[in-house]
DNA sequence: CGGGTCATGTAACGAGTTACATGATTGG
DNA sequence: CCAATCATGTAACTCGTTACATGACCCG
């Protein structure tokens, strides 16, 4: 009898009263700027909100239900074209609070995950040549998203007058969050033509 | 009598064979430079692998067992301090082509995932002050990377002697991993300085 | 009349996190 | 003697993804 006795019954309380995963955060994200119904979230959801957070659906019905239980959201009924009602859902005082309390708080030091990356890491033990293919995908891709960024920042610059928005408006989030995105494909593109000139020059050695 | 009738026991096949879940190629490409006890593997794991791949011990293990039982690793005992022998773990042949076809197959375009961004995109919620605040934490964070980022490239130009390594070798796949992560914390750091600088007219402004 | 859109949900699974669990050795 | 390190594992949970499910309306 020397290990130490514990219960029976493990009672876990490593999620506080307040805690809500960041998807909820995303739909209040959506919801302050306007009422959705669900169906339109859903669509705002499947390509990434703030350009890096996405959620399919079916992580944002039960989500919905739980926030209209915690009243941070409430919602209205409308007939809908199929046999389920349309419900178009708002943000409530609390949920508003509950957003800009979120918003502040300094996040978990949470480590960046880049499954490209980490395939770059062991891609010394692959032929060179299948290398050069991949980096060059790569970097067409965010090219491609780097034309497509820039096309919002115009759309933006031009609905707003040139100025850049107040910090208390909507636009100054997506303000943030667009920058954030140019940066990051930027940086990005350099990093994977930066490769590729590695590899052509080690292969001319060669 | 309507309905399409489905079968009653669900055949879920949406995973592939050849199918492994990301931890898995994180350790193969640990294994692949040199030979690891689970232990020594576990702390790799806890500090990112190639800066953007983390996972805490109770991901490991399971993840050896599945490897092993797929013949990627093997592994020797030899006895440890405490109540558990050592298993010091190697990479088989087999392992080393499962790594090296996963390093060149082009990956699903994943929507990448920053909380950070995503709070920047309701900051307009809350107190200008506060978000500031926010900000200022961040850049710090971002920087301090930054000198430990450069303080590793020194070390891997000092080890290879000023050349850059070959594309055979692991120490290339430690530079663009590590060149990766420079430009990642450069972009982020002068996006953070940037959205200062605009809190801070706004805030003149006023 | 067949496929796409609108519109909402549930089921099942895989991936990732936190907590539980044991116990010898080493250093302050 | 207490805490950290070495050393391995399991249990329970949350988060996120894929698949299942229904059905009206609209357009070609």
């Amino acid at each position: 009898m020397t290990g130490v006795q514990t219960c029976a019954l493990p009672i876990y309380r490593h999620s506080e009263a307040s805690a809500r995963p960041t998807v909820a955060y995303a739909v209040l994200g959506l919801l302050a700027r306007r009422s959705r119904s669900g169906y339109e979230l859903a669509a705002a959801l499947r390509e990434p909100v703030s350009f890096f957070w996405s959620a399919p659906h079916s992580q944002l019905y039960p989500t919905l239900s739980a926030l209209e239980t915690d009243g941070l959201v409430t919602h209205e009924q409308s007939p809908g074209p199929g046999p389920r009602a349309r419900k178009t859902y708002r943000i409530t005082g609390a949920g508003r609070r509950a957003l800009a309390d979120w918003a502040v708080s300094t996040p978990p030091p949470r480590a960046g995950r880049d499954e490209f990356v980490l395939r770059a890491y062991s891609a010394w033990v692959a032929e060179p040549d299948a290398v050069a293919a991949l980096f060059r995908t790569e970097a067409e891709r965010h090219r491609a998203r780097l034309v497509e960024y820039e096309r919002f920042r115009r759309e933006l610059v031009d609905a707003s007058g040139g100025a850049p928005p107040g910090p208390r408006q909507p636009e100054f989030g997506n303000w943030l969050a667009l920058h954030n995105g140019l940066g990051y494909e930027r940086a990005y593109l350099e990093w994977c033509e930066w490769a590729l000139d590695l590899l052509l020059a080690a292969d001319r050695r060669s």
